[in-house]
DNA sequence: CTACGGATTTTCT
DNA sequence: GAAAATCCGTAGT
């Protein structure tokens, strides 16, 4: 599979929430060699997106490396239980980011059944394993993504996404996802997800 | 099928 | 001290 790189990135925020639609995230890590398509994103806009950590350009320890380099991984902690992975876009000091909101699993399916449910997949009925990872919290737990994985670089050999074959489907969009806070931006249609994807978190 | 509330803790004000 | 880019179980239609 071809490796993204870099300048796949740095581009208008809302092109590579929609172009990361299809991609497959490739993530070893135990040993073990995870491999999820992204089927589901969001796209935050920087600091004029009130839904957005950079909303205002304010800057934080937890959300600097939105202000950093493009391809690189952003992973916060969210309701004091669950991790969500974005990926940062764009050049140095344009803070803005794609959240991964759900993946279908292709391999490593053990290895998420474990970290999700502690079983075995094959035990697993058929809402516990669409409940993989479809959904950000679930998706980063299936991998173990966590607080370490912040800021890991999406261009190295551990961790990258790649182009599978191409593949023919269509892209729906919606306003995004528990954002009422965000005022006028939270009927901003820059959810993007994959037409009738068994693994999209909703509708 | 939808609707609600509780869990849990870091981060920022 | 309040909020938070979530998830899950339970109850109701």
């Amino acid at each position: 599979m071809k490796k993204l790189r870099r300048k796949f990135y740095n581009r208008d925020t809302l092109i590579v929430a929609k172009e990361l639609l299809g991609k497959y995230i490739i993530y070893k890590k135990d040993n073990c060699e995870y491999i999820v398509k992204i089927v589901e994103t969001e796209a935050y806009m920087g600091i004029k997106d009130k839904a957005c950590h950079s909303y205002n350009n304010k800057k934080t320890k937890r959300n600097e490396i939105m202000y950093g380099n493009c391809g690189i991984l952003y992973v916060y902690l969210i309701y004091g239980m669950y991790y969500c992975a974005n990926i940062v876009t764009r050049e140095k000091d344009v803070p803005e980011a794609v959240l991964i909101r759900a993946a279908e699993p292709v391999k490593g399916l053990e290895n998420m059944s474990t970290n999700r449910y502690g079983k075995d997949y094959n035990e697993l009925n058929k809402k516990e394993i669409t409940g993989l990872t479809n959904g950000p919290g679930k998706l980063c737990k299936a991998l173990g993504i966590d607080k370490l994985n912040n800021g890991d670089d999406l261009c190295s050999y551990n961790i990258y996404l790649a182009e599978g074959e191409h593949e023919e489907f269509e892209i729906c969009s919606s306003s995004r996802i528990n954002i009422d806070y965000a005022e006028e931006y939270k009927d901003c249609p820059w959810r993007f997800y994959i037409k009738d994807n068994l693994y999209v978190s909703k509708k």
